[in-house]
RNA sequence: GCCGCUGUGGUGGAAUUGGUAGACACGUUGGACUUAAAAUCCAAUGGAGCUUAAAACUCCGUGCCGGUUCGAGUCCGGCCAGCGGUACCA
């Protein structure tokens, strides 16, 4: 008795990979085309891997096999995103060095990623917290401040009390840190800044040629947010040498601009207050600057603001209007000031409704008295001496009135980006040191000899508490000299973000141990772009937009010879929890149906199992009943207890099976969710794929596999499924690619005899979803070698064509019957039409009507079109 | 609110350019093997109707309403629901 055991297949495989170096990379030989496909590395957490990083570990690793099969040399490398708050925490709460923490969980990591099989070349591994990387990541970031694109500012930032931090606009969601949930409030601080708005318009227009999916550059091109319009300079009453400077998409409505808003912390707010005010408006900025960015943006849209009693001249009517103070305006876009139009424009109708502003309608088309009209129209009530918009649509308009500002030197045509400048600072431990020391003269760059900076020993991880990192309060190590003058100095004691490391790591994977600069340059111009890149859609913006940014740069400086690092990006969905059933009980202990709870019902959750309940319609109910429960998966969670380990999946069914379910739950792309029956399922396929090849009685090769010259129906059979599933690989479908590998076996299982021939190529294409069985079964076949650089059988037209071909036969759109003509005939639409007419079964339908016409489309269909 | 994506059996999902909806799996039911179970194998399986039963047949069916077409899951218009992103960006 031998039945298929992946717990002794899979780890001599692993063995005999990673033994022999099978995956290596071999850089010398140039000759063949490269392929390099890219996994976002993981942060390797305490918990270890979930079953979302196979889902798109597991697809490049079927591209990768793939194109090795295909002549492709292919480099494939996996590392470790391993600076991070994490380990940083535990080393607060625990005292452990985060550098300890970090090695055991790689350690953890990179077992259960090669108990997956996973063709990488680990000869390639990086690290982020590797002083030998990190001196790279330094290096790059003195090119950045070379350049000018790094410089330290005041900035609000996201102060974050619990965890002692600032954290980054993308790490604050609704006004709590991402980690933990933590409340963050703003606080101005000294900061280093990356100038990433210097390449808003080359990130927005480089987008186009990449194959990315849409959704992705949508998002980018929206963060991005470039808006085109013009400057526009207002002069004061009794302020002769200051102007309120704004920014405006809306040029075209200059005459309507009634009056005019400051942000609370725009300069010219004191200024412009008059003794009057000044009380009302002192105390309206205090409360404004206490409020956090979620209250400020709450929800609730209610305008608040005060009148500074200054007032402005509007450059088009000569009108004095009045400026206001309200925090509707945000410093940080634009210039902190707006020209307020209420006639056409949502937030300042609300504003000048609340407070009585005059509403003025310069465009034609809406009823302001209702609304702000944002449409498209006609210009009205807009005209002066010198120049008139009456009558010209909005985007004449606009080009009108802008010349006009240029003429009078007020103004100007001009562009803004909702991109701001990456804040680019941590109060943290465990991250990158900046190579920077501070003298007399201010910040000054270390020369690159220096590096790489290195992380001093701590006594305690936590932060200083006062916004300062840990690395603040080791005097030694802060306490420096400036190699160039022998003067005293000190250390920057901020450090990089977790962005940091990620933003180039598929650079240093092309030459990880290279030592005279990050990359290779050779070796680059042979690897570089990424022709695949793999991972999950939270990165849509951030990593990818960051990444993108930094390439570029590395390409400015000649280090890099494309202009964009990632050319394909693929985003896996991600993987649920298994579908869970819940019916609600109000506080009397009654079912009370699904659809009529809403946040102020006071209900219980009953978790049911799946034959305590039944389908109505399209809900699910109480089996029996008519009440209505609720049915969805969730994401997993710690909390909800629906995390599935991967360990435990392997060990139940083997790597090959996790593998194997992974692709065939449904299109990478999509979110999906986790079934442990649907593992069953396909554990069922490769032990039938087992039996195929080998006799269970015996353990040995099964008699019916033997030399012997392939039918016509298996040569069908084999050439359609290799069409199939290569057409499949390309296409990134791999679910369908695993049904066409069904379809073989099931056919296979039945035959008496099972060529050689045939099953060897079978197996050349199940190996790359199921490679320690592929191999074993390659093996049993009497190869001596791995398969993992056999060539990919080339499909062959000539075996799929059939002797005859099946008609379905509608009428009036309905199938009717159908119809075998051979394939001599098929296309002759007398003898298919013939045939079809004599069909019994649509016969009947034409005694009963009058035939009025007849469609044949040649290899398609028949179709008859009766009344009567 | 705005932008994007997705709606197909009990479940996950298939379905080239519009051409036999439900491939392949899961689950369920029945059967075979077995002392029994597991494993395995075979068969049935969208819903409703008709029929003693079977075969055959009929009608309905891809979120909803309408349109184009000989023919629509697929194309067009209008909605609805779920998910993701974003949110006073001037």
């Amino acid at each position: 008795m031998s039945e298929y055991n992946p717990a002794s297949i899979e780890p001599k495989w692993q063995k005999f990979w990673s033994e022999n170096k099978t995956f290596k990379t071999d850089d010398t030989d140039k000759s063949k085309p490269k392929y390099y496909v890219l996994d976002m590395f993981p942060y390797p957490s305490g918990a270890g891997l979930h079953v979302g990083h196979p889902e798109g570990y597991t697809a490049t690793d079927i591209i990768a096999r793939y194109k090795r099969m295909n002549g492709f040399n292919v480099l494939h490398p996996m590392g470790w995103d391993a600076f991070g708050l994490p380990a940083e925490q535990y080393a607060v709460k625990t005292g452990t060095h985060p550098k300890i923490t970090t090695e055991r969980n790689i350690e953890g990591f990179r077992r259960q990623l090669q108990a997956l099989g996973f063709s990488y070349d680990w000869d390639r591994e990086v690290n982020t917290t590797d002083p030998a990387y990190f001196k790279w990541t330094q290096w790059i970031f003195l090119k950045l401040y070379e350049k000018g694109l790094a410089y330290q500012a005041d900035v609000p930032v996201n102060w974050c009390p619990e965890l002692g931090t600032v954290l980054a606009n993308e790490e604050v969601i609704d006004g709590k840190s991402e980690v933990g949930g933590f409340p963050v409030v703003r606080k101005p601080m000294r900061q280093w800044m990356l100038k990433i708005t210097a390449y808003a318009e080359r990130l927005l227009n480089d987008l186009e040629m990449l194959d990315w999916p849409e959704s992705i550059k949508e998002m980018q091109r929206n963060w991005i947010g470039k808006s085109t319009g013009a400057d526009i300079s207002f002069s004061l009453v009794g302020i002769d040498n200051k102007t309120i400077d704004v920014f405006t998409t809306r040029p075209d409505t200059l005459f309507g601009a009634t009056y005019m808003v400051l942000s609370p912390e725009h300069p010219l707010v004191e200024e412009l207050t008059t003794s009057e005010q000044k009380n009302e408006v002192e105390a309206y900025i205090e409360k404004a600057a206490l409020k956090s960015d979620l209250d400020r943006t709450d929800l609730n849209k209610d305008k608040t603001g005060v009148f500074t009693g200054g007032f402005a001249i509007n450059p088009a009517t000569g009108n004095q209007i009045p400026v206001w103070v309200a925090d509707y305006v945000l410093m940080s876009y634009g210039t902190g000031a707006i020209m307020a139009v209420p006639g056409h424009d949502e937030r300042d109708w609300e504003f000048a409704k609340k407070f009585g502003i005059e509403i003025v309608e310069v465009i034609e088309g809406g009823d302001i008295n209702a609304e702000a009209f944002t449409g498209d129209g006609v210009c009205v009530n807009s005209s002066n001496s010198e120049v008139s918009l009456d009558d010209l649509s909005v985007s004449d308009a606009k080009k009108t009135i802008i010349n006009w500002l240029e003429e009078k030197g007020i103004g100007s045509g001009s562009i803004n980006y909702k991109l701001r400048d990456w804040l680019f600072s941590r109060q943290r431990y465990w991250g990158e040191p900046f190579p920077i020391i501070h003298t007399e003269d201010g910040p000054k760059p270390l020369p690159t000899s220096e590096l790489p900076i290195e992380l001093p020993e701590v006594k305690q991880y936590k932060p200083s508490g006062t916004g300062e990192s840990p690395l603040a309060t080791i005097e030694e190590w802060v306490q420096t000299t400036d190699p160039e003058t022998g003067k005293p100095a000190r250390r920057e004691t901020n450090t990089m973000p977790q962005w940091a490391g990620s933003c180039w790591y598929y650079l240093r994977y092309i030459d990880p141990d290279y030592t005279l600069g990050p990359v290779d340059p050779e070796k680059e111009k042979y690897w570089m772009p990424v022709d695949l890149y793999v991972g999950g859609a939270e990165h849509a913006v951030l990593h990818l937009l960051y990444a993108r940014f930094w390439h570029k740069v590395l390409y400015d400086c000649g280090v890099v010879s494309t202009p964009e690092p990632f050319m394909k990006l693929v985003n896996q969905g991600m993987i649920l929890g298994e579908m869970e059933f819940t019916a609600f009980k109000n506080t009397a202990g009654d079912y009370v149906d699904a659809r009529e709870i809403d946040e102020n019902t006071e209900v219980e959750s009953v978790k049911l199992t799946e034959d305590q309940v039944e389908k109505k319609g399209d809900r699910f109910v109480l089996k029996g009943t008519d009440t209505g429960i609720d049915a969805r998966s969730f994401k997993m969670s710690k909390s909800r207890g629906n995390v599935i380990n991967p360990d435990d999946v392997v060990e139940k069914y083997g790597a090959d099976a996790l593998r194997l379910y992974e692709m065939f739950m449904g299109p990478l792309e999509q979110v999906k969710p986790w079934s442990m029956s649907g593992v069953e399922g396909v554990n069922r396929f490769l032990k039938r794929v087992y039996r195929t090849f080998i006799d269970d009685k015996t353990g040995k090769l099964h008699d019916a596999v033997k030399e012997a010259e392939p039918s016509k129906a298996q040569l069908k059979a084999l050439h359609e499924t290799i069409k199939k599933v290569s057409e499949d690989i390309d296409g990134f479908r791999f679910n369908t690619a695993i049904s066409a590998l069904m379809i073989f076996n099931n056919e296979a299982m039945r035959w008496d005899v099972r060529p050689v021939s045939i099953m060897k190529d079978f197996l050349l294409i199940l190996n790359p979803f199921a490679p320690h069985l592929a191999e074993e079964l390659w093996q049993a076949l009497g190869n001596e070698q791995t398969m993992s650089y056999e060539k990919w059988p080339v499909f062959e037209a000539k075996y799929l064509v059939a002797d005859e071909m099946t008609y379905a036969v509608q009428v009036n759109g309905k199938v009717r019957g159908q119809i075998t003509v051979s394939m001599d005939d098929h296309k002759n639409k007398d003898v298919v039409l013939g045939l079809a007419k004599a069909e019994p079964s649509v016969r009947r339908y034409l005694d009963a009507g009058t035939l009025i016409k007849e469609i044949f489309v040649p290899g398609k269909i028949v179709n008859l079109v009766v009344k009567g």
